[in-house]
DNA sequence: GATGAATGAGGATTCATTCAT
DNA sequence: CATGAATGAATCCTCATTCAT
């Protein structure tokens, strides 16, 4: 049983989450800053504490958050064929880039530099995350007969990812020259299928990439 | 003529880029701090402000001397074949990369969101820089008929960043799973060659790519 | 009559008072932190306001309870002569300054600086406690013959108060150097009883001191 | 050589010393604030922390500089009898204290509970300061031969310690009962003089204590 | 009576930058 | 040119207390 007090609760907590997330989103600061957030929310600094161990703990929070829609996005692709589920799965980690934009890129970066920093419930830095993700993805995807038993999952996974961030990468220092959508499009074509190829059971339709 | 103060002059503020450059090499700071720097250079803080109008031209000038290393070092580059050149590229790049590590990285991306803060001097942000170079690498192979005419140099150059880009990312969010010097060159193989095939003349030693 | 209610409210109230005291003796805070102590109870921050009107009026009620235990421990020994009953004095004294070690201590000044926060109730100062107590002792050993008739009661006991003050701020600030019980013992014997001496009535055994 | 420069620093750094000192005195506050200290003292907040590197630097330096003073004075004495050296303690500690008052001596306890904040270079207690002066005192006063050779110097200086801190915390916490001066010397006589006797040699004159 | 979310005053500390010497 | 003392805005975080449910 949820209380209204309960109820009432998690909603400030969600709208300080969204309310982060927006000024992430918009830009309008680089470094976070609790009393913006919380001016912007329409509570009191302090408010902020009582949901939140400290600052850290907020950017964790967030970006869990847009894991899990990634994350949850891809289950419901369940029934799909491999290519499309990765398909997929490029398009919505550049959705959520190109919504977050360089602040939250930075996040996930310094989830690597500065590991003691993270709060305690958040070991997981983007890095693992895509690992993890694509590892489910391709060995289902061996399971399924949809790539060649003897292909490295590891080192696929891997090569995929470097893909994946340089398009991530490339969005971030080039300020906005390609248009997100369109160039995950085109660059998935001409250079994630290519290395594919080489990995897919003939059952696979392998010409028309 | 230059005179001996203006010698001295030079030398303190080249000892201040090496020192700064040494530090973040060093990761032994995140965000930059003027105090650190003049200590560990055994100068003023105030002498700092002589050479440098404020914290971002120093990073930016670290920028600067690194590209230029790199861009030397591609100079002396000119005389060997495109593919050789190219994956020179790649490997000056990554050792850059593994030098300064994640620090400098952070500081590229910043040039690109924080724009204004950007001394005036400073308008070549590593995008830039890069877009620069390799336009420059494949339009010297077209001339030198090592590139086939109708290849969109933009185009090339974009997706070669990219992976660039995806190499140096993967490093940093990684946490040094890679080993950059062999990955680099795996890489180098398995996933840019395959795309540089469509693009180069019968004249290039295709087969053995 | 006492409703079950009422009784419950005093169950909870003394619950409040036993777990304060007891972070009070683990040392575990330095300052009051109201949550800290709810928490260890078991109950809500906004419960401790129904019993205490404010932070100070908890730490009175401890200091209260602590005194209250000394003065129980004193009227068991009404029986006893009257040297006894002041080295039982100076025993238990100590024991309570052992068992709450410094927190307490710096709580029994603070009443001191401080009045102004302390709550109404509490006018009786651990100086105050120590005045009366001992004035009491003294008073009631004149009464029984065992003081001479022309003592300053409030000079001789607070020249006692002296040596009992010394003893514990000394205790404190060694940090230990002293093993409380076995240094009352020796204490009392070398630098009490020399001063009482003079003020005892011949049919007190004086010499043995 | 100092130059200008240094000696105003000098001047800035003892101005903030002197001014927090003051504000102890005046017992304006409880716990310090920074705020306070350099608004009184007339400079910027961030002056402070030019010449300090947290608060606990701040007290540590106060309380040194106090303990410094008196024994300096003692120093002075060297001349003079054991016991007028003694009683010259005496009276420089509790000449201090009411100087200072009861927040100084919290800062003395303090050393004691929390010595992981307290400063690299403090690591001198109050309660250290006094064993290693009366230790001196009454080592020299063997050598001179006005103490007997068979004295415990460690037993009598914390027998000593015990009467010295028996005043200050009475004082602290009658709240003024005494007037310190007067006091010290009745209490010199009354109970510290009779301790000594016992160990004073022949030559010294024992009778009119 | 019990709860615990909301409050906001308060305080420590950092650091880029200026400027008088 | 070099110096380094002085500045003060910026920001994080704590916690006693209130009050609607």
């Amino acid at each position: 049983m949820v209380t209204k007090r309960q109820e009432n609760a998690l909603k400030t907590k969600q709208k300080l989450l969204d309310t982060a997330a927006g000024l992430i989103r918009e830009g309008n600061f680089y470094d976070f800053n609790i009393e913006d957030i919380t001016k912007a929310c329409g509570c009191a600094k302090g408010t902020f504490y009582t949901y939140f161990k400290n600052k850290e703990e907020l950017s964790d929070e967030v970006c869990r958050h847009l894991f899990n829609q990634i994350a949850d996005r891809m289950q419901q692709m369940k029934n799909k064929s491999f290519v499309e589920r990765l398909q997929h799965y490029f398009e919505s980690f550049m959705v959520e880039v190109e919504r977050y934009g360089i602040n939250i890129c930075r996040e996930w970066i310094r989830n690597v530099i500065d590991p003691k920093t993270s709060s305690a419930g958040w070991d997981n830095s983007k890095w693992q995350f895509d690992v993890d993700m694509l590892n489910k993805i391709l060995s289902e995807a061996i399971v399924a007969g949809e790539l060649k038993n003897d292909v490295s999952v590891e080192l696929l996974a891997h090569i995929i990812i470097c893909e994946l961030y340089g398009m991530m990468t490339c969005w971030c220092m080039s300020d906005g020259v390609f248009e997100p959508k369109d160039w995950t499009e085109k660059f998935f074509d001409m250079q994630v299928k290519p290395i594919l190829n080489n990995y897919l059971t003939e059952g696979e339709n392998r010409c028309n990439m």
